[in-house]
DNA sequence: TTGTAGGCGTTATCAC
DNA sequence: GTGATAACGCCTACAA
């Protein structure tokens, strides 16, 4: 029955009795000089024989795909997750679709799947850079693909980045500690291999915001280990008597691994220990007590990262590549109170 | 300087003295006549120029681009989000990529990602069903576009479907909570506007399992509201002097108002009340208690998806399109106590 | 206003 | 073993 003959625009032109070439002006929209008569018999053609475009040769001679890639380091966390929506909505609404690849911060992934896309011819990426493939975004500067990064600065490269002022937010946190009288305050945090910039920015702000209010020597705690291990870790940590009475921990994954930590060790969050989280799990509103957090202008930050790449895929002469830092939402709960 | 010119096959033929079609064959790994010294030559210029090859033509040509089109009804559910990572990652596994839509539920939307998908000459389609658009479905079936729908099921079409066993969940819950000594037991669900097959089937299982128990009477509460009253809804139920003492939270969603019930109305999770969430949130295993959930198996579903969809694609003998049904995973943990 | 012809970058079919 | 040549489906001068 159905021959699965693809109806192309000549199929069309024929059924019409025009040139594939009127059919192809209709398509585009440039009727401005278009009979009427034409334009109904070209509507009905394409009625009759279920006629839809192939956008595939249109960009092959168009050179532009109307897609672009989206490559994340850890779709793990819940930020990327927030900000691949956005840029996915931003970028529905002018019809252009999203491919969406997650590196596990491996970079050789990374340039795979930059090279895949490329050959897909398209027209853009947004990236959160997996770190140490300089030369390959190098690359795609010098063929003046445009780019925008997301979450993580690579240094000395001319390229537009959006990010939140991670110091910012380990400054609030150290602020609304302080201010509710602890003096010996933690930061849980996942080892620092390679350039991270939220990790080591929320460090050195952790560090800075301590140093501020003269807690840098007896009321600093740093706990780095990898997350498999930390709950253990702090564990050990709090059997000591020289312990914190508050404890930042830095991301959502984190934050999941001080939760189990105080469960594991009975703990009991406000009363133990306050806590502050930096991102917003969806349930940390609803926890027992509820979790003071500090959560992550995502959406803006996937609406200018999208608003930036239009810029350079319009061609319009794009601004000057530079940071851009939003600043995280305080959300005060329960999970802090006086030691 | 850089001079935007591509280079194509064609350069590359030139640089290495030979012709298109050889430098093609090369590409394509058919070089079992092809002498060595042509293949150092092809390799070298390839690599001079930095050749890289354009899908978009390959796939006019080919007709496949090696991408398939997900479309997602709410990828506000962790649920989807894990289907979509794991259908990703099998396809990536075949270097195939995936483009992601949400249609929020909304048949319109699906119908304009479903054409513009096909306008882009995708290879298949995973498809979580918004309903009511039994036509778009036929058309794609018409054309032998690949196709597979995931965790909604659409009555009268010969598709393979691949969800959980809804009504397990609900029995394996409500089998628990009596097993534990509840003899009212309320299920909290979204409303059942259209065909929305999980929600439906957990409210049928729910309804069929308290029969089996002789509860179905006195003992069963079914609280149908919207989210967004969800929380209002519950608490003025649970006013009155014949309530439940158990209650089940048909997805995460749910979950989350059943929470905020909770907390405002300064409800003990175990002692007051107890609760079984169908769908596993992160935080749900370190919440306080910790939450007895019943996991959806996203990763099995995604993983037979996928197959399902290759073998499609593979033009292979498809199997007769069938429902596969997969157990959930029952979470025990600390919400459910004795009444 | 509409039609003709050539090309976008590959691959496929045959000759050579 | 290698190389013309014709598609793939569409767009775009330019001609009519």
């Amino acid at each position: 029955m159905k021959h699965d003959k693809n109806i192309t625009i000549a199929d069309v032109a024929k059924h019409a009795g025009i040139s594939k070439s009127t059919v192809s002006q209709y398509l585009n929209k440039r009727f401005e000089y278009m009979g009427e008569e034409t334009k109904q018999r070209i509507r009905e053609s394409i009625a009759a024989l279920g006629y839809s475009p192939n956008v595939l040769a249109r960009s092959l001679k168009q050179k532009k795909t109307f897609t672009i890639g989206m490559i994340v380091a850890n779709i793990l966390h819940g930020f990327s997750t927030q900000v691949i929506r956005t840029v996915e909505d931003a970028c529905n609404e002018q019809d252009i679709h999203v491919i969406v690849c997650n590196t596990d911060e491996d970079p050789k992934k990374e340039q795979k799947y930059v090279q895949m896309l490329e050959a897909k011819q398209v027209d853009g990426f947004i990236i959160f850079p997996a770190g140490d493939n300089e030369e390959l975004y190098r690359e795609l500067l010098d063929k003046d693909i445009p780019l925008v990064f997301v979450d993580r600065i690579v240094p000395d490269l001319p390229v537009s980045t959006v990010l939140t002022d991670n110091e910012q937010a380990a400054d609030m946190a150290v602020d609304h500690f302080v201010r509710c009288g602890h003096g010996k305050i933690g930061l849980a945090v996942p080892p620092l291999k390679r350039v991270m910039t939220p990790r080591s920015e929320r460090l050195s702000g952790f560090q800075k915001a301590m140093k501020n209010r003269g807690l840098e020597d007896s009321g600093m705690f740093i706990f780095e280990q990898p997350l498999a291990g930390m709950a253990d870790y702090l564990a050990a940590a709090f059997q000591k008597e020289d312990k914190p009475t508050a404890l930042l921990a830095s991301n959502d994954l984190t934050f999941i691994e001080v939760l189990q930590f105080c469960r594991q060790e009975g703990i009991e969050i406000g009363r133990d220990v306050s806590i502050i989280s930096i991102d917003d799990m969806p349930l940390a509103g609803v926890y027992n007590p509820a979790i003071t957090s500090i959560e992550q202008p995502a959406s803006v930050i996937g609406e200018k990262a999208a608003e930036l790449l239009f810029e350079q895929m319009n061609g319009g002469r794009e601004q000057t590549p530079a940071v851009h830092r939003f600043s995280p939402v305080f959300l005060e709960r329960d999970s802090v109170k006086a030691p």
